[in-house]
DNA sequence: GTAATTTCTAAACCTAACTTTAGGTCAAGG
DNA sequence: CCTTGACCTAAAGTTAGGTTTAGAAATTAC
């Protein structure tokens, strides 16, 4: 007796995606199904955590091939375990963190900037900002107008 | 004796932008150059801070459409004042806010879900989120597999 | 057994925010 | 004057993350 599975459609009612999107998401790699022997896809009840796992990531700003990778930390062969979710979830931990600190920076110096008009210092806080992933490889930036040359 | 002002380089040179990407932004409305005899675009200082104003509301996430809003806000005729501009900044600031609350509330609960490892309960924190844009408009979507009927 | 759903694949289409390309024009230096 | 680099337009291409479409095959319901 083969095991028996889910249908994609049932999947998409479970986790609320559309069943093209379940597709595209095994083509890129982020679910495995098998195949009946008609063809048609048939999932297990941990591919409902995955997506699950896959639609949080996306809130929290991943894309899909590092929410691929995150995915690939998983135990193959056997049902990832809770300790296996929990363990990956403290890499969403980290990546949080360091997104609200940038974003809160990004306040505290806005903040500064309306406070004290220095708008067009090279001194104002957000003149050429450290750490914005936006930014990062593109070389340095003079923001609000703030070219040390003006 | 006409205004000079800058050549679209010599702009893109002192933002950082691409000159692609500042003709792009003239034609979703962000700037209004005018243009010389020769029929080429020449820019006054106060694009610059336009420019930078995109460059800074992106980083928060804000669409290019929502960013055009907060630029017609500006005053028209007259070059804007560092009091316009904090004025607009103040927009900023309360989007900011509720994008940190946003994730701080989302880091709560993922700690939540680690630490009593409720993955699989109809109460984990993660279950259902409430107020997660991303998911706005599209029903409940049963999150990390807690779907009630498991 | 037949009709109504689902599912299948492949390929085309979609939005945002740009970049690249092609074929020409303008401006500045010597 | 002539060359070189900057600029012009229009259109096509790019990436992410999907959706839509078309035509065929599998499954389910009656």
């Amino acid at each position: 007796m083969a095991k028996d599975g889910m249908t994609i459609g049932a999947l998409a009612a479970r986790t609320g995606l559309a069943v093209s999107a379940i597709r595209y998401y095994e083509a890129q790699g982020l679910i495995r199904p098998w195949r009946n022997d008609g063809g048609q896809r048939r999932f297990e009840r941990a591919d409902l955590r995955r997506l699950s796992f896959v639609m949080i990531a996306q809130q929290f700003g991943f894309t899909l091939p590092q929410i691929k990778e995150q995915l690939d930390a998983l135990p193959n062969g056997r049902t990832p375990t809770k300790a296996d979710w929990a363990s990956i979830s403290l890499a969403f931990r980290a990546a949080l963190d360091a997104r609200i600190d940038t974003l809160t920076k990004l306040r505290d110096n806005l903040d500064g900037c309306i406070g004290c008009g220095c708008l067009s210092l090279p001194k104002c806080a957000l003149y050429n900002p450290a750490d914005s992933a936006a930014l990062k490889g593109q070389g340095p930036r003079y923001l609000m107008g703030d070219d040390p040359a003006i």
